[in-house]
DNA sequence: GTGCTTGCAAACGTTTTGCAGACTC
DNA sequence: GAGTCTGCAAAACGTTTGCAAGCAC
């Protein structure tokens, strides 16, 4: 307690693998093979990832990293606050670094995921807190809707 | 084909039992119980229904009705258009006449559902047509985020 | 050695499907 | 009677959990 508080604030840099294992191991965890495995995979390999999608990248270096660790170490990773899922359909959640979160748009009828800048959802942030007091997460759901592609009746 | 195609557009009164059920036979279906008790519960209860919701509905008066039947027809009234279902959090999807479709802002820590005026995505709409050729169809996923009373760290 | 982490198997909640019989038209 | 609809059972899907053995510290 004699330490100030403000001297703890940005401990880790959390956009290393190595930064966030030690991140897990100041706060209880233990630096494992699934873990660090896992996050190269986040780190490394680009684009929207399922739980299942993960664990095929990381059973191709560890083949007997089971599915369900593969849940508890992105669920241990959400608590930490270092990566975030988020829903683009009626399929499998999908799970990104929390820094690289950003919303999509989603063709109801191709599928097809479009990024869609934060900016876009300033007024809507603005309106909803000053109307409601509700701050919105704009990434943890993507918007529904019909790409370019797809405007036909 | 002697018929001009304008004459047959609002054929049906789509806002009661009655207009709906005529629809589903004009499609080739058939009128059977539970379809209407399904609709007399989608129409006459308020609130948002789960499947599994409306199956106790419709069960007080029909016991034997499976759930499975349920979403089947739940199934059949969305395609027809007269229904919609939407995701408001991380739970069964709710469903929906599609005249009285609105938007939720979902408080991501009580779990509370707030109805959200069109009006406030209008902005975005615009943007998402102008800047991507998309048509936003903002029922289908509920705005995750914080509602007032939970804006605590 | 303590106790966190893992693999496995089994369960979970929601939704879908295959089938034979029952019903609507 | 033709063809749709139903109940039931079972499966599918993504995800979670209980447990005993295994590993990090």
């Amino acid at each position: 307690m004699g330490v100030p508080l403000g001297a703890d604030a940005p401990r880790h840099d959390v956009s290393t693998v190595d930064g966030v294992l030690a991140l897990v191991r100041e706060s209880g965890g233990r630096v494992t093979n699934s873990r660090r495995l896992l996050l190269e995979a986040i780190f490394h390999e680009p684009g929207h990832h399922s739980a299942e999608n993960l664990a095929v990248i990381v059973q191709a270096k560890a083949p007997d990293v089971h599915l369900s660790t593969i849940y508890r170490n992105l669920d241990e990773l959400e608590r930490l606050g270092v990566i975030v899922h988020s829903h683009l359909g009626h399929g499998p959640a999908t799970y990104h670094l929390a820094a690289s979160a950003h919303c999509h748009f989603v063709c109801e009828h191709c599928g097809a995921a479009v990024k869609a800048p934060d900016e876009l959802f300033v007024n809507l942030a603005d309106r909803a807190k000053k109307q409601f007091g509700f701050t919105i997460d704009p990434h943890h759901f993507s918007i529904f809707g019909r790409c370019r592609n797809c405007q036909e009746a």
